[in-house]
DNA sequence: CTTATCAGTTTACAACTGTAGTCACAATAA
DNA sequence: TTATTGTGACTACAGTTGTAAACTGATAAG
């Protein structure tokens, strides 16, 4: 069973999930057509990346005449939390509350999501630590 | 003059930066021993990552004799940041909302983290739309 | 001073990425 | 039925990344 936390997606393939995650389900010609009008990509570029997410079982090829549909096998959803925790994993888990707030402060949220995001601060808060420890080096040392 | 913004560190060389930031210098023994022992690497590996840093002015060469220190270029919180914004850029903006949200979810925050994020929050609710638009696709589709 | 060792520099090399051309076959038009 | 074209498959190729060996010059030990 394919999820998201086993698909790597790279930067290029990843716009062209977005465009199969936006309309759902989409040709290939739609796809370049998208592509070309996003990124200025050849219709070459768009099939290539297209056949290597087919690849990693990260979109599949539907309908069994030629002019295939191609639809998202993994979720937006799941990949976009995968790679965010994939990037936070790397860094410092001290300084990770920063960073969001750095993301938080240059990205536009809807209401439902601030008062999402509210909620859960609220719980955390019960249970916060004063510190959080750091994790770049081996031993517990007091960074 | 070199910013975090335009220095790319990929994931290996990540962890090489991680050491050095939470050491503030060391020497490459110091980085060889850490990396030995957080990730198994050779002697080689983390000497190949370390020029590869210098060259790319994250990290820089001090002292005059042998046993040189390497020291920082780039600092940690700007390039958490560039990283996360770069990662962001690449999604689905009308998403970004609720992947915040999961990465909240499963990172430890400080009290003063919450205090910070709430304070913002706050603040952005007073002008947040209802709904953010998608922007995965060329047009202005209502996704 | 000579030798062994350690730090720093070069070279290596396969896998992965970004970007795209070419080839083959199915569908369609003539 | 043959020629054309649109779509999918295969090939290409340079640059990046992960991982490390080999080499070279500085230091320390004898």
């Amino acid at each position: 069973m394919k999820d998201a936390k086993n698909v790597t997606i790279t930067d290029s393939e990843w716009m062209v999930m977005r465009a199969i995650w936006t309309m759902g389900h989409a040709t290939s010609r739609e796809l370049i057509d998208a592509m070309n009008e996003l990124e200025g990509w050849s219709a070459s570029t768009t099939k290539t990346l297209l056949h290597r997410l087919i690849q990693k079982q990260a979109v599949a090829q539907h309908g069994g005449s030629r002019p295939f549909m191609y639809k998202p096998v993994v979720g937006e959803k799941e990949s976009m939390a995968a790679a965010a925790d994939d990037l936070f994993d790397h860094m410092c888990a001290m300084r990770a509350g920063s960073t969001i707030v750095g993301v938080i402060q240059s990205r536009e949220l809807s209401r439902a999501d601030i008062a999402n995001l509210q909620a859960i601060l609220a719980e955390k808060a019960k249970t916060a630590p004063e510190e959080v420890q750091c994790n770049c080096l081996p031993g517990d040392q007091t960074c």
